[in-house]
DNA sequence: CAACATTAATTTGGACGCCAAATTTAATTT
DNA sequence: AAATTAAATTTGGCGTCCAAATTAATGTTG
């Protein structure tokens, strides 16, 4: 049970709804929202005057002409989130690099930047004042002046703490414990919010529609790392402290091949692109891990190599497969998803390696929890881990927005 | 989002406030039930007077004695949930047992009975006829006349499909695909809702205030089979169809020991009563499985033979606890809990395969997912599975009877 | 033992939310 | 220009909640 309803949770969560609602499906007329919500037409009058009055959303007058078709009686007026209501800022830290995003209210990319940062080199507290540096720049650089900022997010690869705002573990750092919510709330003073990168993605693709709103959908993400995110009844389920879905450093084999992040037998020691070369290259599974991204031109060659029949590199991405398949089996007897999504540069290889997931997942799961089993692969490659973050901005702004029940009292 | 909101959506959710209340916290004066809700003692007379015309909850003057402590003021009036508003059915199916338990509104169970039924003889049809008929005979025994028969909640081990109602796979069965909810349901013309039993436990928790509210919390069962319920937010999570939480038929080790369930390498092939008597027998691990329940007895004398030093018995557990270990170790990777809580009759053994658990889960789970993690051990040895089910049956009787809007129109 | 004090529960009056139905608005068609 | 059509708003009514006033039931006290 949720606590108790009064009208104040009507009125919120019916403008919530309003405002999900534009964002899902775009600029729309107030019988439309009306149509999409259930809610009447009086209703629809009277919130959305209000967030005109707030200035969450505006009249899109342009999109007017669109209607004109044999079209009779009172043209419809289309209404749509107002873009210059407020401005977010998506951070994605990775190994050496910042990547800056500046989005409008409607999800709108103003600015990009890539800053290198030398994160493994720095301390704690050293990264900590480098990144409120860096998004002063990056806020300077691109004159947020009578536009507010009301949002910062921040994404990063491996185990983080969004409830500290902390990242507890990350290849990106050599140090554990770093700090990011924190210091950049105290330099800006709006809301702060530290998430896992996959997490991200599976964020991504709700806003973008790719995940059932009912359901559990597990999005995988291949790449240089292996990583999840579980979306539970169309919400992204992140744990108690934020780092679930660690998919990659699940146990594959115990004692097994050596990780990055310092255990063995993690499953990313055996199905990412450096525990794959590894394995190709017939080094030992001991082998210290580089603490630097493999470059996708490598993985290509390697990939091309076993494409032609190279024995070594078949069998790297065989194991690589049969990890993931283990590892999914094991998720899908836990979890009993419905559908399976994978992405990442590493699908690029699929051709390789499904095999083996198909066969691990055939051997070691009850048929019952397979039959209905959907597995997919998302065709995006380019990085999504941006887009998701602004989407999770996004969607904490509008239940910012929604409650802003007391700012009408004041106003 | 829920979807829109309304003063029905209110009145609903203040109804099943006021009513889970009372199950929560037993009988509770008006003034109280304002206190424990947030509502106001207005709205408190309201829905407590509606509940009452409904026959759903009693005034206990039975209650009113208590009070006298040189307490001044009006009395209180303590309210409590009317045992006799409803009656309802929990049935477990286990090998060669049908369980069966009527309980009324308030919880209170007022008969069991056991069935001695061959349900690994019987085909799929035949057993949904024989369910039928021994669920008709039980209702007769106990004359639920004048009582309005209102839920009929079944438990089983297993894969169960509970969109379908019908047990996928299931030690209790040769076949699969065994109906349950469609039959009873035709048979009696009440909600029939079918359930994993490992799930029925968590809920059984839930309702003993064992489990946080907050949070996920796996409540891991150990016994004849080993199975997981998944409480995340205080509700237990029951995946797509049902069948959330097969811990013990997650892969343990690939191609390794004969399962039950026909597969190879499953933890319950490890961690299970007869897995740990395969081990200590020395058996080869593709020694089929006993199709009936070992004896406690059994179990017992293999524990303290463990305890006096047979190395045998004593690396048996210790398997076990390795399988039980690493298997949280991944499930930890995936869902980042914050508190696992072992039960089952094979906690008798805690002592012997805990180290073991421990030492895998050290072993493989990163410091930051580990260092806040609870995990406990509940005393309770009885069979919570009945207990659970009815709960779980209560919990939705009150979701029906607050949605009783439509009646009071009717009324 | 009657007036007072105290606490529980109810009643009253008002606010706010939603909706149905009537009305207004702004266009096309005739 | 009048009729038609469809979007949006306004009006009036209903249901919910709450704060404050009132009533109810008991213990305390002079």
């Amino acid at each position: 049970m949720r606590g108790k309803a009064d009208s104040d949770l009507v009125r919120r969560q019916n403008r919530m709804l309003v405002l999900e609602t534009l964002r899902f499906h775009g600029p729309s007329a107030r019988v439309d929202i009306g149509r999409l919500t259930g809610l009447s037409p009086a209703t629809i009058t009277t919130i959305t005057l209000q967030l005109l009055q707030e200035g969450a959303i505006v009249e899109r007058a342009d999109l007017a002409a669109t209607a004109g078709e044999g079209r009779r009686g009172r043209p419809v007026v289309s209404l749509g989130l107002n873009a210059e209501a407020a401005f977010l800022i998506a951070i994605k830290i990775s190994i050496g690099t910042l990547e800056y995003a500046l989005a409008d209210y409607a999800g709108q990319i103003r600015a990009r930047a890539n800053v290198t940062v030398p994160t493994r080199r720095l301390s704690a507290q050293d990264f900590s004042k480098r990144l409120v540096f860096e998004t002063q720049k990056f806020v300077r650089d691109n004159v947020i002046t009578r536009n507010q900022l009301a949002q910062i997010n921040v994404a990063a690869q491996g185990v983080t703490d969004n409830v500290n705002g902390a990242v507890g573990w990350s290849p990106a750092f050599r140090v554990s414990g770093v700090a990011i919510t924190g210091p950049l709330a105290d330099a800006f003073g709006v809301p702060c919010t530290l998430a896992n990168d996959a997490n991200m993605i599976a964020e991504g693709l709700i806003a973008r529609k790719a995940v059932a709103t009912h359901g559990t959908t597990a999005c995988v993400f291949m790449g240089y790392g292996i990583g999840m995110g579980l979306v539970i009844d169309g919400a992204v389920y992140h744990g108690t402290s934020g780092s679930s879905g660690e998919f990659g450093h699940m146990n594959h084999i115990p004692s097994g091949a050596l990780c990055r992040c310092g255990r063995r037998g993690c499953l990313e020691a055996y199905a990412s692109d450096y525990g794959i070369l590894r394995s190709a290259e017939n080094l030992p599974d001991d082998t210290p891990c580089p603490t630097h991204a493999v470059e996708p031109e490598v993985m290509i060659a390697l990939e091309n190599a076993a494409r032609r029949g190279d024995q070594n590199a078949v069998a790297a991405f065989k194991t690589a497969g049969a990890a993931i398949g283990l590892g999914l089996a094991r998720m899908i007897a836990l979890l009993n998803p419905d559908r399976i999504v994978l992405s990442g540069a590493g699908t690029r290889a699929l051709d390789l390696i499904e095999p083996a997931i198909r066969e691990a997942i055939e051997l070691s799961v009850a048929e019952p929890l397979r039959q209905n089993l959907v597995i997919e692969t998302l065709p995006i490659d380019r990085d999504m881990i941006i887009d998701g973050t602004i989407d999770a901005a996004l969607r904490q702004m509008d239940a910012g927005l929604y409650a802003t029940t007391q700012a009408m009292a004041a106003e």
